[in-house]
DNA sequence: TTATCTGCAAACATTTTGCAGCGAG
DNA sequence: CTCGCTGCAAAATGTTTGCAGATAA
C-alpha cells in the first residue's frame, strides 16, 4: 500500500474523525452517506493495510465482526469499550502484562502474547439507563 | 436441551477425553474418525448449549474460529494457550479483575467485563523447535 | 508509461437455520 | 405417543480474491 487515492484518504479521513470502534461496513455506510463513493472491498484493503502499520487497533468482537478504530497512542494499550454507545477509552495495561509475564514464567511459556479488552457501560449511557 | 441422545454423549465423551481447544469441525472429524456419526450440524448445536451452561469454555482465534474445551474449574479463569500444539492451562486472573475493576472505576463505567487471554509457546515446542 | 489500486462479483470459511423424519422419555 | 433432536442442504455472515479497467506517480 503506497499509493494515496481519493479511497484511501477518505477512510483514513473518516477514522481520523471518528471517536469510536466501527466496522468496516459501517465505515463503508458512512463514506455513502457522505457522498463518497468507495468500493467495500477497498475499505476492507485499506482498514487491513492501516492494520499492518499499526495506525489502527482493530478489535474483534464475539459475534466475530473486526471494529477499527485510529488510536491516539502507538504504543502498546488495551481499550475500555461501552457495550452501548461504542465509547472507547484507551487504558494502560501495566497489571496486564506483568500478569501475562508471571503466568509464561510460572507454566514454562515462552514468547508468550496477550489480549485483554474491558467492556461495560460508561457513566451516560448509565445515567440513560437509569431514566427510562 | 433436555434429551440424552447418542449423539450429545458422544460429543460430551469426546470433550471429557481432549485436553486442548478444538474447532467444532475438528471434533466432528474426530467423531467420524472414531466411527461416530454425528452431523456437523448437531455439533454446533450440542456445543453451543455446553458452553450456555458453562460446561465448556469458548475462545475465539483471530481468524474468527472458534475452539471449544471442558475446563477444570467452573469458576471464572484465563487461559494460557500454546499456539504450536494447543496445549492450554488454566491460571487465575486476580491481578487482571482488580485492573478491570480499578479502569472502570477511574474512568466511571459500570457492568465492566473483561476478556484476557494468553498465547505463547509452551516449553516442550520451545525444545522441539530449537532443535530444527 | 506502468505498476498499483479499484470495483464488481464470485469465492470462502464458519456458523446458523428450515424442515421432514427419527427417537427418547 | 409426542415433542425435542437430528441430518441434510440451503442460507447467512463477514471477509477475501480474481480480474479487467482505471489511475497515481
Amino acid at each position: 500500500m503506497l499509493r494515496m487515492t481519493r479511497q484511501r484518504s477518505a477512510v483514513s479521513d473518516l477514522l481520523a474523525q471518528t471517536q469510536d470502534f466501527r466496522s468496516a461496513q459501517q465505515l463503508h455506510e458512512m463514506l455513502r452517506e457522505g457522498g463518497q463513493t468507495v468500493g467495500l472491498a477497498t475499505v476492507y484493503r485499506t482498514l487491513q493495510s492501516l492494520a499492518e502499520t499499526g495506525e489502527v487497533d482493530v478489535l474483534r468482537m464475539d459475534d466475530g465482526e473486526s471494529l477499527y478504530r485510529r488510536c491516539e497512542r502507538q504504543e502498546h494499550h488495551h481499550h475500555l469499550v461501552c457495550r452501548s454507545c461504542g465509547r472507547t477509552v484507551e487504558v494502560g495495561g501495566e497489571a496486564v502484562e506483568r500478569w501475562a509475564a508471571r503466568m509464561a514464567r510460572e507454566h514454562g511459556f515462552v514468547a508468550v502474547d496477550h489480549t485483554a479488552e474491558l467492556f461495560g457501560t460508561c457513566a451516560a449511557c448509565a445515567a440513560q439507563e437509569y431514566q427510562s
